[in-house]
DNA sequence: ACTGGCACTCGCACACGCCGAGTGCCAAGC
DNA sequence: GCTTGGCACTCGGCGTGTGCGAGTGCCAGT
């Protein structure tokens, strides 16, 4: 059975008054609230339509009704009318995110903004090594037998480790390496750059073959294997809006997935062509999040994705504004990223 | 007047018990569960003693008691005494922090590690850029007008920003500029710094002069004035332990403060030769924090000491334990930065 | 100075009853 | 046939009342 479109309106408006106070909302409320052109009785009719079908819920006999899951994914799906920002938005995220002048300084502006903008939890994974490409790489000798590995990336990482070399390597040696090595792996895509370092090692003079090897090794750690994603974390105190009714009973199981990096970057970093993702209460994978929503999209200069970002919130979530506040400061973090 | 013994005796009593079962204390409960060799009724007579002059108090008029912060610092001060170590909590510590292979990674396992062991709140502070010393300063060549700063400190903090030049410069220039750049700052404090800076722009070229004064400027910048401190947070879940009981009844003034930085720093940054700090609930000069006690110390290679660690969690906390984990844990971050 | 005894206080848990919001259903109306 | 007003019903929330018991303060006795 289909849902005609003033049942559809119903369910727009338990929505959007539930996530406004919070509470319960009944037929009376309703039509005193939306012009819905009939009486709470028809509305009561609707409602009980649209609890057989499971979009909403009453949390006991006598109350209003609750959107479920499923009803919020209803919503956001066909219900929702995209939010455009105010311009004092607009300009409060120019205003934030202009003057960064660290990719560490865009990464906490934007975390922090988008936490205080949507009044949820944020986080922004910063550029995925494994979607970067090599702008440069430098060897820095620190004594004989240490160099400091730095490798730069065209998305603005920066990565460094300690090298420790089996054997003290003169200053022209570290020269004439750092040459070959950017010669072979500059420009080229992360994810590219294993067999390329092979074929350093292959190639270079025996006597400082053992020496390449060493840092060769070191350098796919870093590059590749570690591929070291990194996040940002912000507005944790946002939890606590609205008591705790929301989470059913207990922040301990999302703050304990916030701590996780790995559940994190599940959350966000899963970045496909799709532009905005949106995973309501059960539909989240992880158990501790059941009780959440999490919106999330990926960012990066022009068409291309270097990561994700997203904010998490309990599923009684301004959908709308929240999605449209995302959006937008994923595409002014990727214009930012493209200028640089 | 000055308390006897067995009233600090009663004391202490009162303290462990109540931190163990986080309930009011009775007299009753308190002669069963320790030898004091009297009667509930003499106990009692301690008790209002010791509840005038501050120590405890009742919640509601019949209720057992409760140590204050004035309590706890007493306790803290007189009675606890140093709880040592497992060997099994000694091997964790060792287990844990071995392995680490950067100082991101150093700092990274020492926040977890502190909040697992103590299950508090844990914050760690990064080796302070004004405790350090240049170890080297190089400068990367990214495009004609744009050189990629990165500072290498002796703590083994990397610090890195890009430089705009006003002109393009030439390969050879800056191969010069950074010969003289090292060799002016390298092993020098940072907050040293600053006039060896100014004189390098002096004694340069006049053709380099210009470019040089920008490069300095951004040294200065990122070495000095921005001094950059950072830190690791681990373990906020602890929080909802002992549910909103502890931080009387919301959690959101503490993860609001949590989250600032500059909040952090000055928990657990400000270094002095002193040891041990002991902060209780009220002696927090943060108003958001008069519900939390901060245990912390400074840490770093042998007696010197680079940066800040601690923990944070409810007045109603296990000191001997906390404090005796946050010493041995930061004694092995010391030892292992020595190593580097 | 310590102790046993005793009256007293008060928070807590539980039961009771009322109120009112909100519902489901039904019969009447357009 | 959908909509509507009417109506009986349900049930959670709240305020009140009561009993219980832990814990106390005080006092008189040793």
């Amino acid at each position: 059975m289909s849902l005609d479109d003033r049942k559809l309106e119903v369910l727009r408006a338990i929505v959007e008054d539930y996530v406004a106070t919070q509470e319960p909302v009944g037929s009376k409320a309703l039509v005193e609230r939306h012009q819905l052109g009939v009486s709470p009785a028809t509305v009561r009719n609707d409602m009980a339509v649209l609890e057989e079908e499971g979009y909403i819920r009453q949390p006991h006999t006598s109350a209003g009704r609750v959107p479920t899951d499923l009803g919020y994914r209803l919503f956001v799906d066909r219900l929702s009318r995209v939010k455009p920002l105010s311009p004092a938005e607009r300009r409060a995220i120019e205003r934030f995110l202009d003057g960064a002048v660290d990719l560490d300084d865009v990464v906490h502006r934007t975390v922090r903004l988008l936490a205080q903008l949507t009044r949820q939890v944020a986080v922004v994974q910063y550029p995925s090594l494994a979607r970067s490409a090599v702008r440069h790489l430098e060897l820095v000798p620190i004594s004989t037998t240490r160099i400091m590995l730095v490798m730069i990336a065209d998305t603005g990482r920066v990565e460094q480790r300690l090298v420790e070399l089996p054997t003290p390597v003169p200053a022209d040696d570290i020269t004439e390496m750092r040459r070959k090595v950017n010669e072979k792996l500059a420009g080229q895509k992360l994810s590219d750059t294993p067999p390329l370092v092979a074929a350093l090692v292959d190639e270079s003079a025996p006597e400082r073959r053992n020496t390449m090897a060493t840092l060769a090794s070191v350098l796919l750690e870093t590059l590749v294997e570690r591929s070291e994603e990194r996040l940002a974390l912000a507005g944790t105190a946002n939890l606590t809006r609205g008591g705790v009714l929301d989470f059913h009973g207990s922040l301990r199981p999302v703050l304990e997935a916030l701590e996780e990096e790995v559940i994190l970057l599940k959350l966000i970093g899963e970045v496909e062509p799709s532009t905005m993702r949106v995973r309501i209460g059960d539909e989240n994978e992880i158990d501790n999040l059941r009780s959440a929503s999490v919106v999330s999209t990926g960012y990066g200069p022009g068409a291309t994705i270097v990561g994700g970002l997203g904010v998490l919130g309990p599923t009684r979530m301004d959908y709308p504004g929240t999605i449209a506040t995302v959006r937008a400061v994923a595409r002014y973090v990727g214009d930012l990223l493209a200028q640089n």
